[in-house]
DNA sequence: TATTACCCTACTTATTTAGTAGAGTTTTCA
DNA sequence: TGAAAACTCTACTAAATAAGTAGGGTAATA
């Protein structure tokens, strides 16, 4: 399942990809717009701040704007910071390998097998996808 | 994350694919082969008998077996009774659909569009590949 | 300089996962 | 026949994670 955390995450940032322009849009104004609890989004917009996806400004006016274009947003680095591992195991993790303490032997292992499809899959549909590319452009 | 239930059952069904024959196996020998909690096994190969991929002999000499050759048991089928739905949002889930409450629309949704593709590519994996494929086939 | 709005820590609640405990039932083989 | 093997089933529990709450602190701007 993805976490709403994740959920919440990328519709904050692609209501503020769907900004004319990189004026600061305040957290409430998100939060309304996309049914967030705004405390929860405060948060999870720090964490995006923190990776470098987002940039604040404070005081009257403030609120959070991208830092870089959204065809320059990709969707492996948003999903591995809002949702950590794309892997389904930490035995296929490209970024947070961990060996299972479990398996004698990852090669013949059927869910290392399988999972390393898995990931390859879901990281081909991660690389081929910017923020730019799941905008409604609506008008 | 894939849940230790699915991560056991999988390689259950693994071990039971790869016997010669299909002699029923105890669940003892599955779990100490393995390394898996006996009685959490129990519960797992329950759930696959009841799914109709496995069946069971009681008493003494009984065990489990596969009721199907291995390459006509597909993982889409396994997963889906091990680990639940394959789409990562209930709103593109098209076993287990359920709309989001909190989105307006999901044709204009970010996450939606994304969850898509990401459901159709570990769909594609996942009907790609039956017991079959995963099995070590070592001798 | 007052207000706006982000920043940060700590706590709480609900849910799910992963298992444990234990009694019960069926079957087979000696 | 009868004892043991081995599956069946219900209920309970502990740990981890997710999701959110509470509340005060701090910086910037008009």
């Amino acid at each position: 399942m993805l976490s709403k955390k994740t959920k919440y995450g990328l519709k904050a940032l692609a209501y503020l990809g769907n900004q004319k322009d990189r004026k600061p849009v305040q957290i409430s104004e998100i939060a309304e717009h996309e049914n967030i609890s705004q405390k929860f989004l405060e948060s999870i917009l720090l964490s995006l701040r923190k990776s470098g996806f987002l940039s604040s400004k404070k005081g009257k006016g403030g609120g959070y704007y991208l830092l870089k274009n959204p065809d320059q947003i990709y969707m492996t680095d948003v999903m591995r910071v809002l949702e950590g591992p794309i892997a389904m195991v930490p035995c296929v993790s490209l970024n947070f390998y961990e060996s299972c303490d479990d398996c004698p032997d990852e090669r013949t292992c059927s869910v290392h097998k399988l999972m390393l499809q898995v990931r390859d899959s879901a990281l081909a549909v991660y690389r081929n996808n910017t923020l730019q590319d799941i905008l409604c452009n609506q008008p």
